[in-house]
DNA sequence: ATAGCTAGTGATCAAACGATAAACAACCAT
DNA sequence: ATGGTTGTTTATCGTTTGATCACTAGCTAT
């Protein structure tokens, strides 16, 4: 009774598409399906939102897991398409407006529910593709930007970024990572607008990379003051 | 042949537990398992992990939902039995070295690949226990600090923090917590040991903090000038 | 020792899963 | 229009999943 109350499916007339654009609604839709529901999610679940058959898909793909693969791809590689570190090393702007424009930009990319649902399953895999997005984050941003604030200060810029030095910039780009999370994973209410939210960070970061590495050109493990003053 | 090669499994004599202890015992192993595995790890893997048979499971847990829950009210629970607001505002000694000796305290319950992961795990669920912890994070550790830090500026303490006080507090906070998932959830190779980091975090914390707030009574909700220095 | 209670197991169910094969139907060349 | 190509569906397989049942065996009171 209930089952068979549609018998005859009101099938919706199949419409052909080329198999390039397939594949890439594919992908683009898997991307949305596997950001909600995790890569747990089930193939027919997909191929329901896709408004097609769930065979279908093994057409395309060979299987679920060379599906993931192919959003895993498309979302890290969007980020780094831009030239990021061109922008960081750019010395015609003052380095606080560049650090300003790539964060704006950068966030702009990445915080959206999606890219950063992704982002945090993906990381929870344990996948190569996540430590390699990390060193490249780290030798694309953080090394720059370590660099520029070295050059400002009038500091030998030629030496690799000592550990302390990179940790303080870790310490504010998770800062300022975390606030998407925070936005858009938790759906918290977030407090000040992004570009406010960058701006207080660029000034924190700044002053505090001068204070701690800016004057003696030997850095302590462990400042010995811990008053603040 | 190969299915039925071991005929009479060795069953290892089967040991009778009082049911609080197996409880007890169920939820701190099934902690270990989802954070591995994730919450779609089986319930006959986790079973065969403890030991035991699958159904009996289902007689300490109506669902394997329930556990679950079980597993988040431990996790979420465990980190704020010890009395850290009052920790925080001690004021026998000094701020900084309260600040510190927080986040050593805290970092060394939370950082841990256990906890860890299955924050992350369930954050991602959406749950409403999350934004709850979110919630107490805010009011009972930031809030706290920024209370203090205005203390030491000697800025009035009694109204509520700004929105701009707030999310430079998350910042760091953030940019702390994040040490610990590069560490245990991304194993990236952390660069200088964790008392390190929090100290030179707080150093620039508190010392950020007072050149943005600490001048001024009205905050501005832009920096008027944006070069550092 | 032994009867009774119940923690623990073996067998099994229905549903959901990833995946495959064969049948169908939309499009293009002719 | 018509036949071949191939994108898409229907039907189905074998496995794994969460969950339930009747039965077994370890412990305790007597």
């Amino acid at each position: 009774m209930t089952k068979k109350a549609t018998p005859k499916r009101s099938r919706a007339k199949q419409r052909r598409l080329s198999p390039d654009d397939r594949r890439k609604e594919f992908v683009a839709k898997a991307t949305e399906f596997f950001s909600e529901e995790g890569f747990g999610g089930g193939t027919r679940d997909l191929a329901r939102r896709l408004g097609v058959t769930q065979p279908l898909l093994y057409r395309y793909f060979p299987s679920k897991d060379d599906l993931i693969k192919e959003v895993y791809r498309k979302v890290y590689l969007e980020p780094f398409d831009i030239g990021w570190d061109r922008l960081l090393a750019d010395r015609s702007r003052s380095f606080r407006d560049r650090l300003q424009e790539f964060y704006e930009a950068y966030t702009k990319v990445i915080f959206t529910r999606k890219w950063l649902r992704i982002y945090l399953y993906s990381g929870l895999k344990g996948l190569d593709i996540n430590r390699w997005y990390l060193s490249v984050v780290r030798d694309k941003v953080l090394v720059r930007i370590i660099k520029e604030c070295r050059h400002e200060a009038g500091l030998p810029v030629q030496s690799k970024p000592t550990a302390s030095e990179l940790e303080m910039a870790w310490l504010f780009h998770s800062g300022i990572f975390y606030y998407g999370v925070r936005k858009y994973i938790y759906e918290a209410p977030v407090l000040v607008d992004k570009e406010q939210m960058i701006s207080n960070a660029l000034d924190a970061f700044l002053a505090s990379f001068e204070r701690l590495f800016g004057a003696a050109s030997v850095t302590p493990r462990r400042p010995p003051v811990k008053a603040v003053g």
